[in-house]
RNA sequence: GGGUUCGUAGCCUAGCCUGGUAGGGCGAUGGUCUCCAAAACCAUCGAUCGUCGGUUCAAAUCCGAUCGGGCCCA
């Protein structure tokens, strides 16, 4: 694979993405300042990961926003598919989700897609990607949604209310529509095929316009949905989308659930997380101190300063001087993991405990079936 | 229901025709190097060859059955 060559789908990210070429592939819109401006005069402030150009590219965020100013409410709707255990490139979308709500002061679905995950893993039974479900909701759930206007969606447990909203998508979208978006075979599971409608459907569950934080290699289910939405009489949902959070061990692939010693777990002891940075994080630092003092390191490349714009350092200043000593080389690579440690360490700490209490919350957020 | 094809370590795969208890790649682990990581170079671990039975001195290899996956036809 060429340096320039990159996969985004559903299923499979691999290679070093270009985000502006993803844009024009995809068709979406970059985040312009404009809208960031719009964003930053109804919210009263712009969020780091807007800021930072991690959530960098929607569909009709715009449209939302006007609505919104005319006293339209919309609400928001993002999910997991429970392949694993949760890892902190998980939470990316999920604390900016929050985030959303607060400003807007607006409803949340979180889908949990247990059954695709059964469809798409050939490993897993469905019994698994349920247990998986569970624990996903409690990182979810220990972020600090407020019950009262977030719900949780389990596919399997919701079916009865998400199955008459499917089958007005899945009327409407053809085998050439779905061969075409996902690639898929003749070897490919019905269920696979099938499940894009039941993604669609929690769009649909109020009658409101809704917007969809999410990783953009989740994209290309709603390009189908947006499609539809006029057909069976809604609005298409809008799209805010989040680049793709890097495995520890470098760029060229995101983090995944099943990659152990590249991903950083929600549940992971604060001494693992210190081995896992220490000794796999991708650096961008030189091959030695000297060369480092002299030359600086490549902070563009280094994941663990990439964990912190991304995540872990929300304060403008403090990254940026460590942007500066690093790649001025007074700051070292040991040095700049250490700081990244401690950061995810505190971080998991309160988490961990929230997760905790969170065994107890979980019945107040889980959805009902009407 | 019929046909066909595949099933070898976490993954991909050679070997099967012409029987003599498995070879490679990726990955993983450890080491050297480095402030770390990567790269590079060493080294190591890892497979009762889907299962059961038969033939044979000897079966991943031949035969039968069975389970599982894929495709085509009905």
């Amino acid at each position: 694979m060429s340096a320039d060559d990159f996969i985004v789908t559903p299923w499979h990210v691999e290679g070093d993405i270009d985000y502006d070429k993803l844009i024009k592939q995809f068709g979406t819109e970059k985040i312009s300042s404009e809208l960031l401006e719009k964003i930053k005069k109804i919210t009263g402030e712009d969020h780091f990961m807007l800021r930072r150009g991690i959530f960098f590219s929607h569909r009709e965020l715009t449209r939302i926003l006007d609505e919104y100013e005319k006293g339209n409410k919309f609400f928001l709707y993002t999910g997991r598919g429970p392949s694993g255990h949760t890892h902190i490139g998980h939470l990316v979308p999920w604390m900016f989700a929050k985030w959303l709500q607060e400003k807007f002061d607006v409803n949340l679905y979180f889908q949990l897609t247990d059954d695709e995950k059964f469809y798409s893993k050939p490993n897993l039974t469905l019994e698994d990607t349920k247990k998986f479900a569970y624990e996903n909701a409690l990182d979810f759930i220990a972020l600090g949604f407020d019950p009262e206007k977030t719900k949780i969606i389990i596919n399997t447990k919701n079916i009865q209310t998400l199955y008459p909203i499917a089958a007005q998508v899945a009327k409407k979208i053809n085998f050439s529509n779905t061969k075409a978006t996902f690639g898929f075979t003749n070897e490919t599971n019905i269920g696979m095929i099938f499940y894009t409608s039941l993604q669609s459907a929690p769009c649909f569950i109020e009658d409101k316009p809704v917007l969809i934080p999410l990783g953009v290699d989740q994209d290309p289910h709603f390009r189908l949905t947006r499609d539809i939405a006029p057909k069976i009489g809604k609005q298409k949902p809008a799209l805010v989308h989040n680049i793709m959070i890097p495995s520890l061990e470098g760029p060229g692939g995101k983090m995944s659930a099943s990659d152990e010693k590249g991903t950083i777990f929600t549940t992971d002891s604060p001494s693992e997380v210190k081995k896992k940075i220490n000794k796999h994080a991708f650096s961008g630092g030189q091959p030695d101190i000297e060369q480092h003092r002299k030359l600086g390191g490549n902070p563009d490349i280094d994941v663990s300063y990439q964990y912190l714009r991304i995540f872990f350092e929300p304060d403008d200043d403090k990254l940026k001087t460590i942007y500066e000593d690093y790649k001025s080389g007074k700051l070292l690579s040991g040095e700049l993991k250490a700081i990244l440690i401690e950061k995810i360490n505190s971080f998991l700490a309160i988490h961990q405990e929230n997760r905790e209490k969170a065994k107890n919350q979980i019945d107040q957020f889980l959805f009902e079936n009407k």
